[in-house]
DNA sequence: TTGAAAGCGCTAACAT
DNA sequence: ATGTTAGCGCTTTCAA
């Protein structure tokens, strides 16, 4: 810009003045700055402007995997929205790892995100309140920050949970397994709760052996389905804990002489065309990461007051897998 | 950084080098340092850091949509490369649509990000020219940039596409359609090419009713493959030109009572549990995007060089539904 | 071992 | 209408 103002033989305000279209510069001249722009091939360095201006217009997303059908569809909510807010996207996977996360939330702090979006993976982020007090707006999604009071967006796990088991009770299950992830990650363990609690209410017993919750690899939930489904008091049907788990347990019951009901959890591309198609609890990942956007965002503009929490309903959808009826034990 | 130099009683450069780790400073001062920085919540402002440096440690990603389950993984793959050489990603959606594609990368560059991964949309892309004279790596992937020699990484889309058809036509098939995307779209372009190559390769004609390239919105696939199945001439086998059509496709199939063959085009979840099972030619996006971001960094790193062009073969993945033979006209 | 000064590329505030 | 100065928060150079 400096080469430019000396080009055109102008001040170096002149030359802002040009390049951000303010008012106030006389037509030749501006005609004259023009002119030395290209012939320099000059272009403004935002980073620069942005550094003076003091932010970013920049915004960070850490979630667990970028590549996850569940949240891919959230990143873009937000994306849209930072879009109209004039604001680029910079994100990083954690990849469930809470170290991971805290350094690339503290880089991006560090780079002075005007905001930040996450999907927590560990359980305590006290270590975010020092840059939040030093002003990055942040609001979390799918699950609670832990040990920090904050802008937070949930589904409303406990309730879809128990939505599905009800309907698989309502079916006249009452051997009813629930399939889940670790119990230490929070969305777990409210669907467990929702899980328990359908059962409760349905005055149903649950036997410690049909409830599994770890690590939801294909091998694991296979293994768990199988033991399950050959043990002592075998089941009707399955809850599935969420959208790993329920396409690994399509792929176990799909090879068993008998059919057994099963609700997953999160919906997923082509569950209608299965056979059976696949009743499953939705949640709505786009409208979950709008939100968590349209919250940041009215934080940025001035927004104050205590953090708000806010829990979006799942949806129950029918299909078919969820309204078998139990088989003759 | 000043106040904490106030702070401790030093100068500006002790508290740098502290920061930095540098050598040279005395146990007692930097301790000193510490406590300041400690005592007034200093963090370091790499927005800052960066500007002197003149680089940003952050790579700009371009592509059509972040969440379609192609190129999710291709961007997770980029993010890991990103990583391990301490960048971060910003990204941003094209939405397919040129001109949101060239002021989303301009907007990159002009936050000066050190290297660009492009999924280009457009048909000429001279306007990135002087942003890579400039200095901005640029590494193009999945189709090639127009009107400009770049580094690029392919997939090998009509030897994918011949393959394909040459499948069904091993297994009985002389009547084959192709549903593909808008011919502008470079891919579509070449997957058309493969299919009318392994046509002629075995001497069979193709009726212009039997391709059909335009947006793939499943209505219009949708009245499409109708239109093609009840026809004149009505096909015994399909190749899809892409995911979404395959899908489209898929659904369509499934609602008559006379089976039809099936290739799809890129493999998707699920696709071995449908009825019958979807074969594909399959790409892999991971490492697409691993071998774009290679590149990128190897850029970076001073590689020199013409600008290089990477195919990479595609897998038939025999299913069941390309092994269908063809139904009695 | 330490620090002062200059400067990265830009904009805000105040001249002229 | 135009230019000058200061400064965003840091690093680099060079001197002490």
């Amino acid at each position: 810009m400096k080469d430019v103002a000396a080009h055109a033989r102008v001040g170096l305000k002149t030359v802002s003045r040009v390049v951000n279209g303010e008012e106030g510069v006389a037509p030749d001249t501006r005609l004259r700055v023009c002119a030395s722009i290209d012939a320099l091939g000059f272009r403004r360095n935002d980073g620069a402007r942005l550094l003076r201006q003091g932010r970013t217009a920049s915004i960070g997303v850490v979630l667990e995997d970028l590549a996850d059908p569940f949240y891919a569809p959230l990143v873009r909510a937000v994306e849209e929205e930072a879009r109209a807010h004039g604001a680029l996207l910079i994100n990083g996977s954690s990849a469930e790892d809470p170290e991971r996360e805290r350094e690339l939330v503290l880089a991006l702090c560090a780079r002075r995100v005007d905001g930040l979006v996450v999907v927590p993976a560990g359980d305590d982020h006290r270590y975010l309140r020092p840059e939040m007090d030093a002003g990055v707006a942040t609001v979390f999604v799918d699950r609670s920050p832990g040990l920090l009071d904050a802008d937070v967006v949930l589904s409303d796990n406990a309730g879809g949970a128990r939505e599905g088991t009800a309907h698989l009770i309502a079916h006249g299950h009452r051997r009813i397994a629930f399939l889940g992830d670790r119990p230490d990650i929070q969305t777990a363990a409210e669907r467990l709760r929702g899980y328990r609690a359908a059962m409760a209410d349905a005055g149903l017993p649950v036997d410690p052996a049909w409830v599994s919750l770890g690590p939801t690899e294909p091998a694991r939930v296979r293994a768990e389905a199988e033991r399950i489904l050959t043990g002592h008091a075998p089941v009707t049907a399955f809850l599935a804990g969420n959208n790993r788990v329920t396409v690994s347990l399509v792929r176990v019951l799909a090879g068993r002489p008998r059919p057994t009901a099963l609700v997953g959890f999160d919906d997923f591309e082509l569950a209608d065309l299965l056979s059976p198609p696949v009743t499953v609890v939705a949640q709505d990942p786009a409208l979950l990461g709008g939100t968590a956007a349209g919250m940041l965002f009215r934080r940025l503009a001035g927004a104050a007051g205590a953090p708000r929490r806010v829990t979006l309903p799942t949806r129950l959808l029918a299909r078919g897998s969820g309204e078998l009826p139990p088989a003759q034990g």
